[in-house]
DNA sequence: TAATAATGTGTGTATTTTACACATTAAACA
DNA sequence: TGTTTAATGTGTAAAATACACACATTATTA
């Protein structure tokens, strides 16, 4: 080796104190999470709200978020916003994009990691006391505080995207449901109409659900049979290119 | 309105003063960005790495990172990186996760923000003069220093899935190209071996490869067609749900 | 008990995917 | 210069999947 590469190699390697310092005060950022909480309710497709707490925001809503301590986990601080807000643990949770524009935020530099949560607004009801929160209609939401409308926009797309591909949507029924109830859930989160005997016909195709010889109780209709979603099967199916398709 | 709700409501405004309180040095943490940056060559789907600087993780491989400076964007920090390193501008570029786990980092609370790139190592070549960067074939990628592994893992599923739905691997060829350099490309990236003839009839289906009536130049064999991909009908094309399918 | 409004099932057609075979062309070599 | 070689380039039939569509069944309600 070459002189020159041994002095170049001795001057690349750093210390752990040397990145310390690197890692000081003046190059740190403030950090929070925000969260797009889905639920479903009356064949709507909806998303909990908080009014905005900065006065330069006064009358818009937003989603839910907080700051990030540095001794709490990215994941672990959006469960607590979860939990704190809802009262719910053990819900559906997935990271979905990084914001961080210098101006995002008025109180100075604020990068935000968004998440989104999917709950049953079943059991979350009795929760909801702090008039301050609302679920709004997906398709009413407009004008959110910060850059929060780009956040929905940005996770409902999301949203749509992924429960096409996987079975995240079962996370917003109750444990028990008809294939009524989940073609109307798939119609209010896409947005469309389906024939109904062509997306009965998809799914018992899947061989996913778990039929539960029970019947839906007090609708004011045939009732239907009720299904359970069989997870086990699912994750331990073979698993399959989609294939190349723009 | 009750007494207790506008006493509440009056708690809740916060002035922009003492969010910025909130957002003050303990709770700050350092952000960097870490990029995932993929070529193709000899028919090989590579990963650009470095050798670690931390005496912790000598002889280890790393990506390629830095601390997000809080005067910059995040997306500018990860572009800023990719020009460093391979002098290239203009490249593909994409987020992909945010990683944040309270003991990733040995010097303490370092959040990564992760993004994926694609560039064409062609026009790269030259720039390749610090022996400390290296090309390697992805799939003899192992035991990299920090959480790399998982991340570098991470990356190269998304990009499996990615390259499926959308054009990007027209990144990592050059401007013009055979259907062969294609399929290689695409047998590379998800590892697997394809039906020429399918493959073939695949991609003219699409009707979004523009005959550029040119044949390849210095090749041991029968030239093949040249093609380019056609962006501007890409993007105009009619979006189509893909359809429900886990 | 009749009307209603939902659930539950089947069939034919069109489209897409898959498997597979042969002719063509340029380079390499005798 | 002609023969061999190794790639490019094209077509077709079968299978699987997606799509459009109609009628019988059942519980509720009036």
């Amino acid at each position: 080796m070459i002189v020159e590469e041994k002095i170049r190699q001795a001057k690349r390697v750093k210390t752990l104190l040397s990145i310390q310092s690197e890692v000081e005060n003046s190059n740190r950022i403030a950090l929070s999470v925000d969260c797009v909480i889905f639920g479903f309710d009356e064949n709507k497709l909806k998303v909990l709200l908080i009014r905005s707490d900065l006065k330069k925001y006064a009358g818009k809503w937003s989603l839910l978020g907080d700051l990030v301590l540095p001794k709490d986990d990215l994941d672990a601080s959006a469960y607590r916003i979860l939990k704190q807000r809802t009262g719910l643990s053990d819900v559906y949770l997935e990271q979905v994009h990084t914001f961080g524009g210098v101006n995002r935020h008025p109180a100075g530099r604020v990068v935000t990691v968004t998440y989104c949560s999917l709950i049953n607004v079943q059991h979350h009801k009795i929760n909801i006391l702090d008039n301050e929160l609302h679920w709004h209609d997906v398709n009413n939401v407009a004008d959110l505080a910060f850059d929060h409308q780009q956040i929905f926009d940005n996770c409902l797309l999301q949203l749509q995207k992924r429960v096409q591909e996987h079975p995240l949507g079962f996370n917003l029924l109750p444990k028990k449901f008809s294939l009524r109830e989940l073609q109307n859930l798939y119609e209010a989160i896409l947005n469309v109409k389906m024939d109904r005997r062509n997306f009965r016909k998809k799914f018992f195709a899947m061989d996913l659900l778990i039929d539960l010889d029970e019947m839906e109780q007090d609708v004011p209709h045939r009732p239907g049979k009720l299904y359970k979603f069989n997870y086990e099967k699912f994750e331990n199916r073979p698993k399959k290119w989609s294939g190349i398709d723009f």
